[in-house]
DNA sequence: GAATGGTTTTGA
DNA sequence: CAAAACCATTCT
């Protein structure tokens, strides 16, 4: 026996092609255990690791190499964070690495840049390294500062190009790859606390006058009941669906209190980052420094601080979005999934998780409770609640005890004329100017930023698309430019009709702006504040505009940012401009995310007392997304969209992936995507497979993109053939990417 | 993803 | 004829 040890690593490599664990050699004294950050030798060079599994006799294994150090600044991974990366890997279909970069802590994404430094001068005739070498002869250089070099030299060079030529300089032994010394990196940097405290005032005074130490309503202690008692008893699920208004967060609160009480910690995730403030305000007022706030926006110094304080023990409840699902609070006992319904809890890259699908699966191997909170469930989480698979609480009460306002929808097909054209029927117009007499504040709701949806040529029918996403673009008068509102590309708005000359161009379809510019007109004494990304995007913007509003605005106009948790007592209108913009998207959750969109709008008003009103504008009146939403008829709407459901065989009766192909060249996709479809149906008779079809998005950022649509009834079809697709082997010029369970 | 080694292409 | 381009294979 000769005693040596090997250990189990996943190397930090991003392709799919190295999947799996790589064994290395550890010495006997120093061994790494399982979850811990290492550095390890990897075809010759050296990449980062986590340690998975303990270590094992190395006897019988041969041309193993070693690890190279522990990396000391990490904190390793626990076995249930491990486990919960091998769970993700199935379940998602992603990669081990994608899924341990998700359950640690994410490495910082401003690592030491790789870069270049010479060691003996290139030849005379390479014009582009001479340059280079004169310039950086004895210091190291990155790829982007060597471009600006050559560029002052006159030599200019795509990124691509260069990275071949320093390749080249690398494979002659003329240069060599480095690490940037780590100088930028701000050990010295202030704490970032001061510029925080602003905007989380202006959320403080603005939105949050309830605290949590309010006396709950009968209906909020019946709920609090029923769910603690159910949490007493183990593992535990439940669907708490209370209409907007109900309280929520007060039964949350209470709960975590309970489950603080009996020795456990909890973590209440959020669907935007934009909500952590609120929340997290309102859990301070009742559990003080306990809390701490955990979200990718913030700078990675505190990100790591909030991680280890959680770690540590030092925090019983964390409040973040998404990401905070994996926060290793120790004796976790509670995880609140705030707005579950909400699709940002599915992130959309790999890896593709669903935020409330990993607490569930933590919760139910750790023991612990999950709360679905919603006013609106998922019809996934509803469906669960009404089989009995998870507790069902409801409340049906606002909390302040104001009535769920009436809302009127006003059918836009039989505006007439001139007046069809304008954002603003006159039943909205009369509506508002009554609000702002009332020196009361108005609300109105467009899920569109920019000015117009489109420019469309009034001779010849063209209108201007982006060429390398295949999607309208918007006009925005700001700057007088048509942007893409998927790579974000900018061009100037044309005079005459690219195709035809002609020089009737007119805007078509409204947006924020154009909705603002028509207030503006028709109120010019009311303030009025505008917010969508646009409008919001300095730090603090945010927060700076709803206090504006709070003081002194009379209407706010924006996109879906202002559609939840927005507490105005003062709002007594809210005005839907176009109900139909997310009702027309192809996707088979378009009425599901109108309902439910609709529905928490209409909860902006009237909060604090009778008499407000909702107006919804909509070409389709008889819809019944639109029209159940505005009787505000949960069960009614659900029942309908389960029925249809369930014949197409969609969630939840039936489990769904897409496979997605892109690539630039578009025959090269359709012809991969057709194959990876013909090879699907072959290996899977039973399972439904779709298409291949033209994404939703059929072109972004200059790739063609298809997609394959797998439905099944068991879930372990399905994720054999998404990992199957995922590792198929395809000589064709097309990435795959698999989206399991889409939201 | 990046390195390696083997094969084909290309241009003075 | 050798450098460059291409391509498949492998990584412990």
């Amino acid at each position: 026996m000769s005693g040596q040890l090997a250990v189990d690593v996943v190397v930090d490599v991003s392709s799919a092609r190295v999947d799996g664990f790589f064994t290395y050699l550890v010495g006997a004294d120093d061994v790494p255990g399982p979850g811990a950050r290492v550095r390890v030798p990897f075809n010759g060079r050296v990449v980062g690791g986590w340690v998975v599994g303990s270590a094992r006799n190395a006897d019988g294994l041969k041309g193993l190499k070693a690890v190279l150090e522990l990396d000391p600044a990490s904190t390793p991974l626990d076995a249930s964070a491990l486990a919960l990366a091998t769970w993700m890997r199935r379940r998602y279909a992603c990669t081990f690495r994608e899924a341990l970069t998700a359950v640690a802590l994410r490495p910082s994404s401003r690592s030491p840049r790789a870069s270049y430094a010479f060691v003996e001068p290139p030849s005379d005739s390479d014009r582009a390294a001479t340059t280079l070498w004169l310039a950086f002869a004895v210091r190291p250089f990155a790829l982007v500062t060597a471009r600006g070099v050559l560029r002052q030299a006159g030599i200019a060079m795509t990124l691509q190009t260069l990275r071949g030529e320093l390749d080249r300089l690398l494979r002659h032994r003329l240069a060599v790859r480095v690490a940037l010394p780590a100088a930028k990196k701000r050990e010295a940097a202030k704490p970032r606390r001061a510029p925080l405290a602003a905007p989380e005032a202006a959320w403080e005074s603005a939105l949050v006058p309830a605290t949590t130490d309010q006396n709950p309503t009968a209906e909020q202690q019946a709920a609090i009941e029923s769910l603690d008692s159910g949490m007493r008893r183990g593992p535990f699920c439940a669907l708490l669906q209370g209409v907007t208004g109900s309280g929520k967060t007060l039964v949350y609160a209470r709960l975590i209190d309970r489950v603080r009480r009996r020795g456990g910690r909890a973590i209440v995730l959020v669907p935007e980052i934009i909500l952590t403030p609120q929340t997290a305000l309102r859990l301070q007022s009742a559990f003080g420094s306990a809390v701490g706030v955990l979200h990718s926006g913030l700078a990675d110094g505190e990100k790591r601080r909030v991680w280890s304080d959680a770690a540590a023990g030092s925090l019983d409840v964390v409040v973040g979005a998404r990401s905070a699902a994996f926060v290793p609070l120790p004796s976790l006992q509670l995880v609140v999934v705030d707005e579950e319904h909400e699709p940002s809890y599915k992130q959309d890259i790999a890896p593709r998780y669903d935020a409330g699908a990993v607490a569930q699966r933590r919760m139910g191997t750790n023991g612990g409770a999950v709360i679905f909170g919603s006013a609106t469930p998922s019809l996934e989480s509803y469906q669960r609640a009404l089989s009995g698979d998870i507790a069902h609480v409801r409340m049906i009460r606002r909390a302040t005890a104001a009535p769920l306002p009436p809302v009127e929808i006003v059918d836009m097909s039989s505006q007439s004329g001139s007046a069809s054209r304008r954002p603003l029927s006159a039943r909205l117009v009369a509506a508002m100017e009554k609000t702002l007499r009332a020196r009361q504040k108005a609300l109105l709701f467009i899920n569109r930023r920019g000015y117009a949806g489109l420019l469309l040529c009034r001779s010849c029918g063209f209108a201007p698309r982006c060429r390398r996403c295949a999607v309208s673009l918007v006009i925005h008068t700001a700057d007088a430019s048509m942007r893409c509102h998927v790579c974000g590309a900018a061009f100037r708005i044309p005079r005459r009709c690219p195709k035809c000359k002609s020089e009737d161009l007119r805007p078509f379809g409204f947006g924020t702006q154009r909705v603002e510019e028509e207030v503006r007109e028709l109120f010019p004494h009311a303030n009025v504040v505008r917010m969508d990304s646009d409008s919001t995007s300095g730090r603090g913007a945010h927060a700076k505009l709803l206090q504006s509003f709070g003081d002194a605005g009379d209407v706010l106009i924006g996109t879906q940012m202002i559609a939840k948790g927005l507490d105005f007592p003062a709002v007594t209108l809210v005005g839907v401009v176009a109900a139909d913009i997310d009702l027309n998207r192809p996707d088979f959750r378009a009425a599901e995310r109108t309902f439910s969109l609709l529905t928490q709008v209409a909860g902006r008003a009237g909060r604090a007392a009778a008499g407000s009103s909702v107006i919804v504008q909509t070409f389709s009146p008889e819809q019944y997304a639109v029209r159940l939403a505005a009787q505000h008829d949960f069960d009614g709407f659900a029942a309908i969209e389960l029925a249809s459901r369930r014949e197409l065989r969609y969630p939840p009766f039936g489990r769904l992936a897409y496979v997605g192909i892109a690539g630039t060249d578009s025959s090269a996709v359709s012809r991969a995507a057709g194959e990876l479809a013909q090879t699907l149906r072959g290996r899977w008779p039973a399972m439904e497979v779709l298409g291949p079809a033209p994404d939703p998005l059929s072109k972004a950022h200059g790739e063609f993109r298809m997609r394959i649509a797998l439905k099944s009834e068991t879930e372990a079809e399905l994720l054999e053939a998404c990992a199957e697709a995922r590792d198929m082997r395809s000589s064709e010029d097309a990435r795959r990417f698999v989206i399991v369970d889409p939201r």
